[in-house]
DNA sequence: CCGTCCCTCCCCCCGGGGGTGGAGGACAAC
DNA sequence: GTTGTCCTCCACCCCCGGGGGGAGGGACGG
């Protein structure tokens, strides 16, 4: 069972050098190319690859937008996206992911590396530079910037944090008076030495510096 | 230079397995061996390797645990870790990721891989296997997907959005009010209509919306 | 045994924030 | 012109949330 191939970027060369390092496999067919997003778009709707491989930086749609489209609105089932690119910005990497892709390479990456991505991503896993499997690594475990953890947050006692948590959940006092066991006068002590330690002035403030230093994470469950 | 690697695993067999596959490459120095994770702490405080390769299932206190410990409170700068596993359960990834672990393998990995993963770890860069990648991947793209995204929030007029904003970087409608030149009236009224569209109660539930579904990011400057 | 820390709870005060119900002007669309 | 939306602002009321200040009991360690 070979596995359809198609090629998106608006540079005519790397498209045909990604073509001839391709060709090189038996079980790997070229089905197409692409010079752009929308080209992109119709040719995969017509030629149902399995992979498409596809540039960042494109004219008329890019390859994010192109990712996205490819895997909400586009063929079903959905082709599986390498990104391929020259640069690992940030809101490159982090886009295109979002956005549906299940493989990041930079150009510098070796042909070997190229056609072992195209094999993991046909298998259903996902495959990325190291670089970029760093940032998301990072991204996820929210260590970037942990200023202030030990300094002002471990002088919390653990019940004051644990009331720190229940405020960025977004609970009432009265709320976490009940989540808690307690009476309110208890919880607005305790938030109240919070606020003094952590030297914030409302709830709200306390709300963000919560989520900034990972105190509570976004998109995690209460 | 070499890298030191400090092998981690309760089966010696597995670990003088390693051992043997490692000291194949001249640049890497295996210059210890712990049986579980207080061992390891010990032996990372006194002989200082550059990368710990860290089982996760061990006695005592399991690598996710141990990864913390290297990570934040062990030596300094602390090593590379790189976990592992015959298991590639979600809790351990995403736990032992969340430790601080720049690398995730599945113990079939083949010998190339694992030299490799080491070779990129040592360099800053992270490396999983193409599953565990994958998992990561939908994580990320999973979670800061589905929640509200266009549906309530596109819902705002572009000013109440602003507001809102302000609001998640914990300012009082005072502060936005001058931030804006205009009334505090008129902040009040902004941020009337966004509770009312979000069916939010106050502005604190406000602030967690906003970070939940990425009107603001943490890390981010204001 | 006594000091310290933490958790618990109380009273009083009051200011900011949110709810209600408007009103006027600018601007685009119909 | 008329309608609608958005931004701007006003007055009023009420209550939650935060500050001050204090107090009692349990746990722990010196």
């Amino acid at each position: 069972m070979t596995i359809r191939l198609l090629i998106v970027d608006d540079q005519e060369l790397i498209r045909t050098g990604l073509r001839l390092i391709l060709e090189t496999q038996e079980d790997f067919e070229v089905v197409g190319e692409a010079a752009d997003g929308r080209e992109a778009l119709a040719r995969a709707e017509e030629l149902r690859p399995d992979v498409v491989l596809l540039d960042i930086r494109m004219p008329r749609m890019d390859g994010v937008e192109t990712t996205a489209h490819l895997t909400a609105d586009g063929p079903t089932p959905p082709p599986r996206v390498l990104i391929l690119t020259t640069f690992d910005l940030d809101e490159y990497v982090f886009g295109a992911l979002r956005a549906g892709a299940a493989g990041f390479l930079l150009k510098d990456a070796s042909r070997e590396r190229l056609i072992e991505a195209i094999r993991v991503l046909h298998a259903g896993d996902a495959l990325l530079s190291p670089s970029v499997t760093r940032r998301l690594v990072e991204a996820f475990a929210g260590r970037i910037r942990p200023p202030t953890p030990p300094g002002l947050l471990n002088a919390l006692t653990p019940r004051e944090r644990e009331v720190l948590v229940l405020v960025a959940r977004g609970l009432s006092n009265t709320e976490i008076a009940g989540r808690l066991v307690v009476t309110e006068a208890t919880v607005k002590s305790h938030l109240g030495a919070v606020l003094a330690k952590l030297g914030l002035r409302d709830r709200v403030q306390a709300v963000v510096l919560a989520y900034e230093n990972g105190v509570v994470v976004a998109g995690e469950p209460a």
